[in-house]
DNA sequence: AATGCGGGGGT
DNA sequence: ACCCCAGCATT
């Protein structure tokens, strides 16, 4: 059951997403979950742009697990290097293609793999598969805090029960704009002036009732 | 749930 | 040099 202002967020977040997603390569229509995955995997901790920078060229070059797994983690590490955290980064991709000649399509499954947490299994099936799940991460969570305040709950796993009542059937196109909704418009210091949910967003009717 | 970690980014 | 931080690992 979503009270009626979940409902209208959700609405005006799905609104708001086909104007305003944001383009990058592993948004891309068709991308495989191994794709996906590289990229969330990149992502966490790392300017998007930095990670389209290294895109395409890790890909050409590590196509499928199993060249990963050919390869020497001196060569992960030289092309990983401009993201940072190359080491832990190599040594957790090659210990993942060593053991895997696929990705596992379960979230508890994928978050057994080293360096994949919560975020990066949620975000993976999701924008990979669409699969129904919520991504939770310091963006999406200062959203909700704001939007929903009281309702918003203090441990993670009742923050994972309550976003994914929300997500809906579209559950990637939520998610992305939930995403971009986070980092362009209720960012640190967000931009209500601009926002769809000015209307019912506690956080705002907090701030103007202070003037 | 709390703490630690490796390390990037900003000051 | 310093502090802050996101996400994962560990306890």
């Amino acid at each position: 059951m979503l009270s009626e202002v979940e409902r209208r967020f959700r609405t005006n977040l799905l609104e708001w997403g086909q104007k305003n997603r944001r383009e990058y390569p592993w948004r891309e229509l068709n991308r495989t979950l191994y794709e996906v995955f590289v990229a969330e995997f990149f992502l966490t901790q790392t300017p998007a742009g930095n990670v389209a920078a290294v895109y395409p060229g890790f890909l050409k070059q590590f196509p499928t697990l199993d060249v990963i797994a050919e390869a020497t983690e001196d060569e992960l590490v030289e092309v990983v290097e401009p993201l940072g955290f190359q080491n832990m980064r190599a040594a957790a991709l090659k210990q993942i293609a060593s053991t895997h000649d696929h990705l596992p399509t379960e979230p508890a499954s994928l978050m057994a793999l080293p360096r994949v947490g919560q975020y990066v299994a949620n975000a993976t099936l999701c924008f990979a598969r669409g699969d129904r799940l919520p991504v939770l991460d310091r963006n999406v969570e200062r959203v909700y805090r704001r939007v929903f305040r009281d309702r918003w709950p203090e441990t993670e796993a009742d923050q994972l029960t309550f976003t994914q009542r929300l997500v809906p059937d579209e559950a990637r196109a939520y998610n992305l704009a939930l995403l971009d909704f986070g980092a362009l418009v209720c960012q640190s210091e967000p931009l209500c002036k601009q926002c769809f949910a000015n209307e019912y967003c506690a956080y705002f009717i907090e701030s103007e009732s202070y003037g």
